[in-house]
DNA sequence: TTGTAAGCGTTATCAC
DNA sequence: GTGATAACGCTTACAA
């Protein structure tokens, strides 16, 4: 079993794979007509298609790709753009159910999924433009970009596009959406709703849409529900888990404290419960919690975190659908909106 | 702002890419030496490459990539696969490093990377002979699969092909791999300098490749310390947290228990963790524990996760300089092992 | 140094 | 129903 110092060269021993060509010489007709019987195309005899399939089958033919793209202009295969890398993309807990409901679709369509490299480096740009111009792709799927420049200028003349978890302000490019305002409602109704009159806010003070949308939301719930909109309430911060504690940090030693938090992120609400613990409040008793994302880390932290669950596979699922709609030349709403749920656990102190 | 009702289709009105053809006419020279003087071949005078080049760029000529593939054979994608489905290989915290530095590689050299649907189903099989037969990539980057029959071996006698983090028991497929044994005697080491007699071993149970050699890096490393090999020291699980709780709930009973663990995954660490405290052992005071994987939640974690930490960016980008030298027709070693190194944190009980 | 001719593997058009 | 013929956009070989 020990073959470590082996070494291996790529296996050159087989034959070039079949063609069109090598069917049609096999089943015995022209190089057209086994196209038109392979293709389920009208205007073949029932028997000749047997043949032509028999003589695929054995040949173990497959088309070639790039040949039938040149002239049908399809490419069965959509590209995936974010702003992060490759894979990171796919690290952030937010984006990753997105995707897997996406790729269920595209899958199950036949497609395939190009990851194009990130936005914001000029390398990435320059290939992506190369994928689209040079028509690698039939359509993309742009993840969380917040870039509204000419890269999108471009692809919603060029390309069909749907955007997903955001909205660009210049143009209209069809997106799909987490509701964040019915999210966050949904939270601080809940927090209202166990008797909480002073519910605090920690969200993500970045420009993103979402951002907006969550704290618009916790507005309007505080505003309909008659309570206080207190602006020591309400704390921003960067988006992630240390910005967060060092941000609550103060909030604490006040006399009227928040009794109750909503926080507008995953990282967020891990770093306030850092912060509340670091300052000796035991999480529900002393200080209630409502998260957001109902991500891994919500059933295993201690106690389980009562959070708006964002149905990530969905809003995928719809984005992909509404990007083969495009790419059929149908026409989509510019903006669909999927409603998260409220995923009461014990941080918020409901049992 | 507010635009949610309207709808809208494909912009049309973009004139079709233009062509090598319309290069060649604007730049006032034949088809060839467009092609010659754009891909930075001898034979064409600078004064024609230059008028070529700008009128390239006046028109955003971008090859069609399909006519390229189509007489070059080369596509410049390779196409990842795995066992799971599109996310799925993301959301592992194994392999997502894997697949940054893989993914780091691959950019840096232009070439694009396909998704392939996992393996394991019919539909996803297909359409990977579909993308191997029909030449849609130079190369397959295999993460973490087990399956040996005939696919593997189509893969290796039809294109360059890498498997990460797995061997193969019946062909010799070159693999990179995480060195288990080596991490899994630092781990048992560090305890033994600690003082603890009896290290008691949490693994995988499953067939794969790396749970068979972090149990043997472990069984390895006790014999060289002259510590016993107790068989009650032992506990085969299947890879999850729970299977990892339920299944150490009766080790802390026995009065020569062990005073440390070594976990032999992520996952496993987490469930021994949790099966400890029930017990209402203190960690790392009544029992030190190692576990495998530096991920987030390591550090999250009450308190600090001491854990071997695999280096899976460099696997991954290792991988990827692999497959690249198999695509150039260089050979390869069959067998190439990246050490993991210990990060020592609190639930050792060092300091 | 440049242009002409051929061809990659497939689908589309149109005679037969 | 079937098979010539052309075309997709590009690169390579070879002739001018």
């Amino acid at each position: 079993m020990q073959r470590g110092h082996q070494r291996l060269t790529r296996q050159t021993g087989h034959r070039a794979p079949s063609t069109l060509r090598d069917v049609a010489r096999v089943a015995g007709v022209s190089i057209p007509t086994a196209s038109q019987a392979l293709n389920d195309r009208p205007g073949v005899s029932s028997a000749t298609r047997t043949r032509v399939r028999e003589a695929a089958s054995k040949l173990h033919y497959t088309p070639n790709s790039a040949a039938r793209q040149l002239i049908t202009g399809r490419t069965d295969s959509i590209a995936v753009v974010s702003g992060s890398n490759l894979s990171g993309i796919f690290s952030d807990q937010f984006y990753r159910p997105i995707l897997t409901g996406a790729g269920s679709v595209v899958e199950n369509a036949g497609y395939r999924v190009l990851i194009a490299p990130a936005l914001g480096t000029t390398s990435g740009e320059s290939q992506l433009m190369r994928m689209v111009r040079g028509r690698e792709v039939d359509g993309v799927l742009a993840v969380g970009i917040v870039a509204t420049g000419w890269i999108l200028e471009m692809f919603q003349t060029a390309m069909p596009i749907i955007l997903v978890d955001n909205r660009l302000r210049d143009i209209a490019v069809p997106a799909v959406l987490n509701d964040d305002a019915w999210g966050a409602g949904l939270a601080t109704r809940h927090l209202a709703e166990l008797g909480h009159r002073r519910i605090g806010f920690v969200g993500a003070m970045n420009d993103e849409w979402w951002a907006h949308q969550t704290r618009a939301g916790y507005m309007g719930a505080l505003a309909q529900l008659g309570l206080a909109q207190d602006g020591s309430l309400e704390v921003l911060v960067a988006n992630n888990i240390e910005a967060a504690r060092q941000g609550t940090r103060t909030l604490w030693g006040f006399a009227n404290r928040p009794s109750a938090i909503f926080a507008g992120s995953g990282k967020i609400a891990i770093g306030v419960i850092k912060s509340a613990r670091e300052h000796g409040l035991v999480i529900p008793q002393d200080l209630a919690i409502v998260g957001t994302g109902d991500h891994d880390f919500a059933m295993m932290i201690d106690p389980p975190l009562t959070t708006v669950s964002v149905h990530g596979e969905q809003i995928g699922r719809r984005a992909a659908e509404l990007l083969f709609d495009l790419i059929h030349g149908e026409s989509v709403p510019e903006s669909t909106v999927i409603r998260p749920d409220l995923v009461v656990r014990s941080t918020s102190g409901a049992f």
